[in-house]
RNA sequence: AGGCACGUAGCUCAGUGGAAGAGCACUACCUUGACACGGUAGGGGUCGGCGGUUCAAUCCCGCCCGUGCCUACCA
């Protein structure tokens, strides 16, 4: 007997088996095992982090395959571990430093510092791990990696000083992205552009030092001009043409430059026709520097403050210089005029600081060598992207890489490994050198710098399973089967993975990306706390369970096309809470109606098929569509067709399982209620099929909610040496002695039949107490057989005291104009309603079913009678339409049969 | 500026060259011994607009309108 509570309570469950699955090591993976491995990494979470909504839908969708390829008897490794996160941990350190101790990291020093940090991950790093269990995530703990480990510190070290000496890492003085907040040099990724920034393009005059006019210049950022070292006009622009060659003088500092001619840089229809050109603070006007040799002059601090060259405006902050320059040439008259101008910001990924291009000696990775390989690969379909439209993006950034800054001015993280001398030599090396190689000193100074965290993640696929050094977990693991993660770092992760992958290993990292969408909240905004709409997975898992949360992402997971993301609301987790009850429910009713049951017995008698057991139609039919909705979900997941894949489980479980499968059991469990051997029997195939149905609805959905999945199957009766966990069984698998059509096909035919009565009931306000009599009216003898055998079903079902079935077409069965009429399929359903009757109404609905089948009927007619569509259209498509096109011609010839008897009886 | 997508039921979204789908919402009825976190039945869409290809178009092609995203140095 059952006594589970009436309904769902994860609370209390959930953690419980994810501790026992746990003790079991269930989730780790031995390389070593003679399988076929499925490998994934995910996603390194920054050890700052916790758990938000973009993890729980990736980690839901990485837990899901794992589990799904873990029960297809896989090798099914899933690594976990976090990120560093260079600046974001160290701001977090740092404000925590300066809440608690009024200290900045410079009073204390860096070494001071970055144990500081160490101490702080040692305390509250990694709290995203706990939160991952929470979710359910089988993930292989004895793995975990943080990419700080000392072995995986050297595996960076490492792939620096290789691509140093294959010449693909340089140092060089470029103009590059800087954050006067951060103080770092930052990558062109990792500044985000703030497009329709409201503006203003300023104009003023450079007076030439000749005397004989001025040069009108437009710009966005007049402050810039104390570090201008030429202005540019168009070569062809007549304006200024007699102007080339000439000096402007500069009205602030005392400095005179050229007037040069510039093609590429200057657009003669924007503006004045004539750019101010600062290269030191300009991309573009760096680009102008190089070709024409001009001096680049740096105005301003690593603060973002204007230095010593800005004259009279040093120690003043950038926005503030602005102004005050604007004030200043306003004085000298040289001020012409001001237009709102709408253009695109850099701003800081990290602090929103507006980024400053600045002039400065840092190193690079060349990718134009790296970015070849990668492309070829993903081509050929090495690696093949899912859904297959992000290979285009993919290649379009790929095919205008640039070189990638990656030295940050900060002190958490991977320190460069290159020392410098007096001397001026440069050492590379995998440890310190003793002594410099070309002069022997030995006072060597290491670079101050770190790595972008990036250029440690991008080694993570091999790096994790031990890379350098040639290992067993390579060798099994390498290339992983699949990455999951957001589009939103195709670039900073999942591009620069593929091309450390085939640089070091030879080999593509990963055989497919999934790259999933972005959550949002229900309106489509992103979740942020500055807006406070997030939804903290945390709190969803301990109101609803970590399964109605799985489940509900699952549900919402589409091929992720550009542009649209996943609008997430809570009533999307009570949904799939109410399911999780659903099924809750369907257990208890299973276990409430198990006694006398015997598994081992029922084991036997099904182990050759539904034939030998001799199962009756809703037995057979729900063994059937299983196993159809098994191969469904399955074949979903291949195409990693997530929704579709949790839908088709739900609908089975809801609609057939439960709506009505186990409404005919309850039906034949009570016909079958007696002592006697046949009603044993009988009872314990209907008891068999329901265990089976169910345990094969937990495998199904295991992936998807695991606990709830478990929790069940254990109180499931199996028979004897079944696996101890629903973890280690075999996933519903293709099995086609229980493929049974025909009984699809008929039990189609019942619910018609049964809904098509219980409509009429409905409509004619008939409550359920009434019992029919119901008479079925079909065409041919072989239907009438067949429908013969479930007159009982069709009885119990739409609560009827008696069901007749004959051959259609003869009279006096039932009382002219005492009847209600439909059509299910080719079957008449005729229900007589002695005294019920409104003559009006049955009038009415008659002539609307037969309106519906003329209009059928003309339309397939029509069709049909054109040659060029019985010419042209296949032999399928035609006999299709044929048979609806005699369907739709039975059904008016009956419907008018109806009709007329109808109104006949009623005149 | 270039690129990539999207526009299907009130809402959120699937879908396919051969009779329009789901969840939620809505309407009516039902406290039936698994579940009211439930059941039964139902209403609701010229599949953004206009052309074209085809025997057949929501689906393929072109144009237009609208929306979103990505990349890019427009002073």
């Amino acid at each position: 007997m059952s006594d589970l509570p009436k309904s769902y309570e994860p609370a209390d469950i959930e953690p419980r088996w994810y501790a026992e699955w746990m003790a079991r090591g269930y989730f780790h993976a031995d390389a070593a095992a003679p399988k076929a491995p499925f490998a994934m990494v995910i996603p390194p979470p920054n050890v700052t982090g916790s758990l938000h909504m973009g993890h729980a839908l990736g980690d839901t969708i990485e837990d899901l395959f794992t589990r799904w390829r873990r029960m297809a008897a896989y090798n099914a490794m899933w690594l976990p571990g976090s990120d560093h996160a260079g600046i974001a941990t160290q701001m977090v350190v740092e404000r925590e430093l300066r809440a608690k101790e009024k200290k900045s990291r410079h009073d204390i020093g860096r070494e001071a510092f970055v144990e500081r940090v160490w101490q702080w991950r040692r305390e509250t790093g990694d709290r995203i791990f706990a939160q991952l269990k929470k979710l359910g995530c089988s993930l292989d703990w004895d793995r975990a990696t943080f990419t700080m480990d000392p072995p995986y510190s050297a595996a960076v070290v490492e792939a620096f000083v290789r691509l140093y000496e294959e010449g693909l890492i340089y140092r060089a003085r470029r103009l590059i992205n800087w954050c006067p907040n951060d103080r770092t040099a930052l990558s062109d990724l990792e500044v985000d552009y703030d497009e329709g920034t409201q503006g203003e393009l300023y104009e003023f005059a450079y007076p030439l030092a000749d005397g004989s006019g001025e040069v009108v210049v437009a710009t966005t950022r007049p402050e810039t001009m104390l570090g201008d070292t030429a202005v540019a006009v168009h070569p062809d622009d007549p304006r200024h043409r007699e102007k080339i060659g000439k000096l402007v003088r500069h009205p602030i500092v005392n400095r005179q430059f050229p007037v040069i001619a510039d093609a590429i840089l200057v657009d003669p229809k924007f503006g004045t026709g004539a750019v101010k050109v600062t290269p030191a603070h300009d991309p573009n006007d760096f680009e102008v520097g190089l070709r024409h040799n001009l001096p680049m002059i740096s105005i301003f601090d690593e603060k973002g403050v204007v230095n010593a060259e800005g004259g009279p405006f040093a120690f003043m902050d950038r926005f503030a210089a602005r102004k005050a320059v604007k004030a200043r040439l306003k004085e000298l008259g040289l001020e012409r005029g001001s237009k709102p101008h709408v253009h695109a910001v850099g701003h800081c990924q990290r602090c929103e600081t507006v980024v400053e291009p600045m002039l400065s000696t840092q190193w690079f990775v060349k990718m134009e060598p790296l970015a070849k390989p990668a492309i070829e690969a993903v081509e050929q379909g090495k690696t093949k992207f899912v859904p297959e439209s992000w290979s285009k993006t993919f290649f379009h950034w790929m095919h205008n890489i640039r070189d990638w800054c990656i030295s940050r001015q900060l002190w958490w993280g991977h320190r460069i490994p290159a020392w410098y001398c007096k001397c001026g030599e440069t050492t590379v090396a995998r440890t310190a050198p003793g002594a410099c190689g070309k002069c022997g000193a030995t006072e060597l100074k290491q670079d101050d710098d770190v790595l972008d965290t990036w250029f440690s993640s991008w080694l993570w696929p091999f790096a994790t399973l031990g890379w350098p050094n040639e290992t067993r977990e390579l060798k099994t693991f390498y290339p992983t089967t699949m990455l999951d993660t957001g589009y939103d770092i195709l670039f900073f992760w999942v591009a620069r993975m593929l091309m450390a992958g085939l640089h070091f290993m030879k080999k593509v990292p990963f055989r497919t990306v999934y790259l999933h969408t972005m959550v949002t909240d229900e309106k489509g905004e992103k979740m942020s706390k500055v807006k406070g709409n997030t939804i903290d997975p945390v709190e969803v898992i301990d109101k609803h369970g970590a399964d109605a949360l799985r489940f509900a992402l699952a549900w919402l997971t589409t091929h992720a096309a550009q542009g649209k993301n996943i609008k997430f609301s809570m009533s999307n987790v009570e949904d799939a809470r109410r399911f999780a009850n659903k099924i809750w429910n369907a257990a208890r009713f299973a276990l409430m109606n198990l006694p006398g049951y015997d598994a081992d017995r029922f084991a036997d008698r099904i182990a050759d098929g539904p034939d030998r057991a001799e199962l009756d139609l809703p037995e057979r039919w729900i063994l059937s569509r299983v196993q159809r909705v098994s191969e469904e979900v399955d074949g979903a997941l291949e195409e990693y067709r997530i929704a579709d894949a949790a839908q088709a489980a739900y609908h089975f479980i809801w609609n057939e399982l439960c709506d009505w499968y186990i409404e005919l059991a309850k039906a034949g469990l009570a016909k079958a209620s007696g002592d006697s051997e046949a009603d044993l029997i009988a009872r314990s195939k209907i008891q068999g099929t329901l265990v089976t149905a169910l345990e094969t609805a937990m495998r199904l959905l295991h992936p998807f909610m695991p606990f709830i999945t478990e929790e069940i199957w254990q109180k499931l009766p199996k028979p004897s040496g079944a696996p101890q966990s629903i973890m280690i069984t075999l996933y519903p698998v293709r099995d086609v002695r229980f493929h049974d059509d025909a009984s699809e096909a008929s039990m189609a035919l019942v619910q018609k039949i049964i809904v098509a009565i219980r409509n009429i009931r409905q409509e004619r306000n008939i409550p359920t107490s009434t019992r029919l009599r119901l008479v079925l009216a079909v065409g041919d003898d072989y239907k009438k057989t067949i429908l013969e055998g479930y007159q009982s079903i069709i009885a119990e079902h739409a609560r009827c005291s008696e069901v007749r079935v004959r051959r259609s077409g003869g009279s006096g069965e039932y009382n002219v104009g005492q009847t209600a009429m439909a059509m299910a399929g080719d079957v008449e359903v005729i229900v007589p309603l002695e005294g019920l009757v409104d003559t009006a109404g049955e009038k009415a609905k008659l002539e609307k079913q037969i309106e519906k089948a003329v209009r059928d009927r003309d339309h397939l007619r029509k069709k049909l009678n054109d040659p060029n569509f019985t010419g042209r259209a296949p032999a399928e498509v035609l006999e299709k339409d044929r048979a609806r096109l005699a369907e739709a011609e039975a059904a008016i010839a009956r419907l008018e049969l109806a009709l007329q008897r109808l109104v006949g009886g009623a005149s």
